[in-house]
DNA sequence: TTCGCCGGTGAAACCGGTCTCACGTGGCAT
DNA sequence: ATGCCACGTGAGACCGGTTTCACCGGCGAA
């Protein structure tokens, strides 16, 4: 393994000049930069990026926390925001924070904390006030996904605007018996995204005047999780409902799954409607509010990287909504105009 | 921003014994430590792993290069590495390997080399020699996972074994058109996966000494992929297969959707059984060869963390094969005894 | 009593870069 | 002619730890 001295010495320049001709800072004679570059390759030579760390205080490396790896939603995240800070240069590194309270206190206690990494994207984890202020006082940016935290940027969808406007098209079919299957209202590991899709739906309901009894099952956000609650719920055709909001695309295909395995036909006597835009969503028809995780990745390494650098601007502590795209598939249609109990 | 100077000062000792304290290596009385270690608690001191690795010339860090981020096998296998990591104290930089070649150069080049990484993890990804001898010469252990790499350490199923058995199965209930969806023979970012299925796929046919002349369709690994594939496949009465091995789960299942899709029924009027042990498999009731994606991970970080501390060893570049175990499900069953067309 | 060793500590070298500063050039405006 | 500035280069401080080496007190063995 050579060194930068190596280099210099080969080059016949001093480490001064050698660096500056790698790393492209300052001046640099013309002719010199090329000796000193072919010196470097002759030796193959790399620079250390702990030794460059050490002095610049800049690691190039971005920390991920994310708590799913094996979710559509958040693979996708993740994968957009790979591609945008290798695109940029950057390493990231992962940290799955499982609901293990104790793995998270370490990963924030110890591991972020260890000058690795430059700044941080945190994926629909609902940081304390304590861990933004930590970050924060370690002067690292920070960006959200999936979620608004107070006093930091953040991007996501509109989760009460998204379930409203799912449930009101369902409304709008002429539904009346509709069931939210949806995420634990209390976890704690993920924003209030669950709670609040909730909302949107009962704002639909109180809107629409319409009052539901057994408005609300709770399902794991995977396909089989909506399979389960679905056949739970589609079992007895007197208390059946005649459209279901899934929390999710996955709950919603579980749930389709589920129908048409109890012989009923979606779209005739079950709507369903999800969000996401799944890739397996158009496969089964699905009507589904799109959004588009890999872009919000993008989208949050770049609100980082300008926060990188430069460190001048204010950081932008705005929380940006994204729009999302009812696709109407076949898994919805109007309800029967006579409805199977008087 | 404390460092190792102050808590020194405040404890009133050298940067030496201070750092012997806190790191625990080396010799320090019990009432020095708890100093140092009150110094260090009362001014939120932490370590900077730069300048340690500096010194040290290790990272704690484990590179992880991965070709897929979405894809169940390739998702748990990324859980199971980072679970695992972070248990032992290591941090895990993922680099997301397209089939842009020149990415794959980048990645190699510029990202793996510069010190930053202490060991690489290499999940499918069909490296090449320059590639390994590369980061040998580095002396940065490696291990792979989901296939062979000559001269490294890898783990595996025994992709042609589980292939020959998947279709043994088939053939053992009296199968003969039986349709292998496998993924394309010439990828090159994979492993030889895709051939390596499809060979136990035929030497278990040729073996049964049964001629098929239609035996394979290239499809995506995905749900989608199947089911496409299985549309344009089972829609020919005159020409459809009775039995479907399909070289992973997303496939056979999208293969069972399109059936269904189609008014076939599995598996009266078609077996399919798939490779994984997919959390979908159960719900579906789909036959398959289970795998444990997350267990290779964790494995793998078991030897590469065996070679990281005790370098001493010598690297042992035995290839483990991983079993699988067949899983009947009720997707498949007996080929019925008259045949439909005679 | 003396020697050797063990537990405990500090001074200083060192890891491999970057960056500041100081010190040249030469060209152009004053 | 003088001053200033853009360009080009080298010496050396510095980043924040770890580690070597030297040193010291005390205790058991010779």
């Amino acid at each position: 393994m050579s060194i930068l001295a190596d280099v210099a010495r080969i080059a016949g320049v001093s480490k001064s000049t050698a660096s500056r001709a790698l790393s492209g800072r300052g001046y640099v004679g013309e002719d010199t930069r090329r000796r000193v570059e072919a010196a470097a390759a002759e030796l193959g030579y790399v620079v250390s990026s702990t030794a460059a760390s050490l002095v610049t205080g800049r690691t190039r490396n971005v920390a991920v926390v994310i708590p799913y790896i094996n979710r559509w939603y958040f693979a996708e995240v993740l994968e957009g925001i790979e591609a945008a800070l290798i695109r940029a240069g950057y390493d990231l590194t992962l940290y799955r924070l499982s609901t293990d309270r104790d793995l998270r206190r370490r990963v924030f206690d110890y591991f972020l904390v260890r000058k690795r990494v430059d700044a941080v994207i945190s994926v629909t984890i609902d940081l304390s006030p304590h861990e933004v202020q930590m970050l924060q006082a370690l002067g690292k940016p920070l960006v959200g996904i999936g979620g608004r935290i107070d006093g930091i940027p953040s991007l996501s969808i509109d989760d009460v605007e998204t379930a409203r406007l799912a449930t009101e098209h369902l409304i709008s079919l002429g539904h009346q018996r509709i069931l939210h299957i949806g995420g634990d209202q209390d976890e704690q590991m993920d924003f209030r995204v669950h709670s609040q899709r909730y909302s949107g739906f009962r704002r639909a309901v109180t809107d629409a005047g319409i009052t539901i009894d057994d408005d609300f099952r709770e399902a794991d956000f995977s396909i089989e999780g909506g399979f389960t609650v679905g056949l739970a719920v589609l079992g007895d055709p007197r208390t059946r409902p005649t459209a279901i909001f899934a929390g999710c695309d996955e709950i919603a295909i579980g749930v389709m799954v589920a129908a048409r395995q109890l012989g009923l036909s979606v779209p005739g006597e079950l709507s369903v409607i999800g969000v996401d835009g799944h890739p397996l969503a158009a496969m089964f028809g699905l009507t589904t509010l799109v959004q588009e995780p890999g872009g919000q990745g993008v989208r949050a390494v770049d609100l980082l990287l300008s926060q990188l650098e430069h460190a001048d601007a204010p950081p932008p502590d705005e929380h940006v909504l994204l729009p999302t795209a009812l696709t109407v598939r076949t898994s919805t249609a109007a309800q029967r105009t006579a409805p199977r109990s008087p």
